[in-house]
This record gives structure tokens, C-alpha cells and sequence, in this order.
DNA sequence: GTTGACCTTCCAGTTACTGGAGGCACCATC
DNA sequence: GATGGTGCCTCCAGTAACTGGAAGGTCAAC
């Protein structure tokens, strides 16, 4: 199979099967004209990738990940560790972002968004509010 | 002020003040001996700089954000609509990041985490349940 | 034999920094 | 005036995971 039909089946852009093989995560033999020839352990693989990577899995993980799936003397425990791993990331990045929207919203609430020039963004961003810009808030 | 102390006063790292200067931010004066010479007004803006980047807020937001800031003529609505796009970008990931959350949680109940090879982490990435891997799943 | 779709490689750009090398500047001390 | 330590300078490269584009070869159809 050429790369156009695996990007097809597989549903990822023929230029990140490239760079997969580039880094290593699968590789295709070649035909005589020098395209990319792919086996359905290819298109497997590259599926594989493209749902792990949806989930938000590094490379790396995925490096990994596909290695342990090759391995049928794998330990569930080793899989189960980076998926916890991965986890906790995600929870991290939910709280980040779920304080940032916090706050945002807040203030945009408070913005009129008219024609005036108040606004309590900026005031915000600036902490105008604050006597002192240099020391911690004692709040 | 040289570039340590308003490091200490933003709380943002040297380089990434020079970063700054580099991408037109913020623009020091040069003492006699090439050091950079930071005034108040630079280092207030470090600071909005500092806050803006903490709420999410892209490089080019920012510098939409600093000429809104320094325009007293502005119409806080334009303020508004950065930050309104931004809390959209936000609650994308949100959605995003809480739906691989769901499907990762889920998967980690699942697996065992022992010794044993069999994973339902691994045999959902793989798909092993799917007879047709090509085609959009029916269910 | 020429069009057009598809494939190839290679290089550059994206975001927002961060690390490090190599080299002055400054201050204190001997 | 030499030395040591810290701080500052510039420039280059690397990060994550692609993505876009240029320049050019291949293949099937007409």
C-alpha cells in the first residue's frame, strides 16, 4: 500500500506517517520506485499510534507503548503505569487550565465591552489595585 | 535596574526577559557598559506581561493586550473579545482534555496491573475487539 | 507526450521559551 | 595589578510534534 491509501485507512496526514517513520515508530518497506510500501502491521501500527496519540500520549509514550504491544510477556502493570502517569498530567493541565477560566471569566464578566475605555481586565493584568507591584500579596 | 533585579521583581526568569526584548515586548535602555537599563514602566510591564502569560494568554495576545493597555483612548470591548476568544480556546481544551480523561480513567480501572500480559489499555489502542479496522465503527 | 495526481527528499517554520558556550564587566580582596 | 566570583552579554541549538512548501521523480490516462 502506498502512503496516500495507509493516511486514508489510518486517518493520519501522509506527512505524519513520514515523520513516524522519520523518528522510528514504524517502518515500511520500500518499493522499486522508492515509495513507501505498507503492510497491514503497518496500517495497524500507525492506527494504533493514532489513537494513542488522541488520547494525548507523548511520542515517547507511544514509543513505548507499541513496544509493550509487541511484547506478549508484557507485565499489564508496566502499560497500566504509564496510562497512570498520563493521567495524572491530564488531571494537572485540567486544573490549570480550570483556574485560568476562572479567573478569566470573572473578569470578563465584569468587562462592559462598550466603547469606554474601563476596563477591568487591563486593571487586573495591570493590578492597578496594588500599591506595592514588588511584593507578595498579603491576601 | 539591570536584568536580575527585575527578574526578581517580574519573577520571570533573565532569558526570558531577553526573550522578550528580542520579540519587541518590552524595549530596556542600554547602560554605557551594554547592560540592559530597565526603568519602572518596564518592569510594570514585565509584570502585566508576567500575569497575562499565567491567565493563557498567547505572545500576540499579549501584544495586542500591552498596546490596548497603553492606548487610553481604547474601547474595552476590543479587550474583551481577546480575552472572550481566549476563554473559548480554554474551554476547548477543557472539553478535550476531560474526554481523554474519561477514556484514560476508564481504561486504568480496567487493566490489572500485574504481571500478566492481557490489557484492555493496549487491546483498546490496538483495537482488538474491532474486525474491520478501516472502517467507522458502526456503535 | 503531456497532463495531473501522487510520491520522494530536504529545509524552514511553528510556540514560547530554555540551556549552554564563549566572553566581557564589575566588585572585592590581596 | 592580578585574582576570583558573580552577573551580564550575544549567539546557537534544542524542545514537541508536527506542518508547509520547494524542487523534482513516477505513474496512469488520454
Amino acid at each position: 500500500m502506498n502512503i496516500g491509501d495507509v493516511a486514508d485507512l489510518s486517518g493520519l496526514p501522509a506527512k505524519t506517517i513520514r515523520y513516524y517513520e522519520d523518528i522510528g515508530l514504524v517502518a515500511p518497506l520500500r518499493s522499486s520506485n522508492g515509495y513507501r510500501s505498507f503492510r497491514q502491521s503497518d496500517v495497524h501500527k500507525l492506527a494504533f499510534l493514532g489513537r494513542a496519540r488522541a488520547l494525548g500520549f507523548t511520542i515517547e509514550d507511544c514509543r513505548s507503548l507499541l513496544k509493550l504491544y509487541a511484547d506478549t510477556e508484557r507485565a499489564s502493570a508496566e502499560v497500566k503505569e504509564i496510562a497512570e502517569v498520563h493521567l495524572e498530567r491530564i488531571d494537572g493541565k485540567i486544573a490549570e487550565l480550570t483556574e485560568m477560566r476562572a479567573t478569566l471569566s470573572h473578569l470578563v464578566k465584569a468587562c462592559a465591552g462598550d466603547q469606554r475605555p474601563d476596563c477591568p481586565i487591563l486593571a487586573d493584568l495591570a493590578m492597578e489595585n496594588k500599591a506595592d507591584p514588588g511584593k507578595k500579596a498579603s491576601g
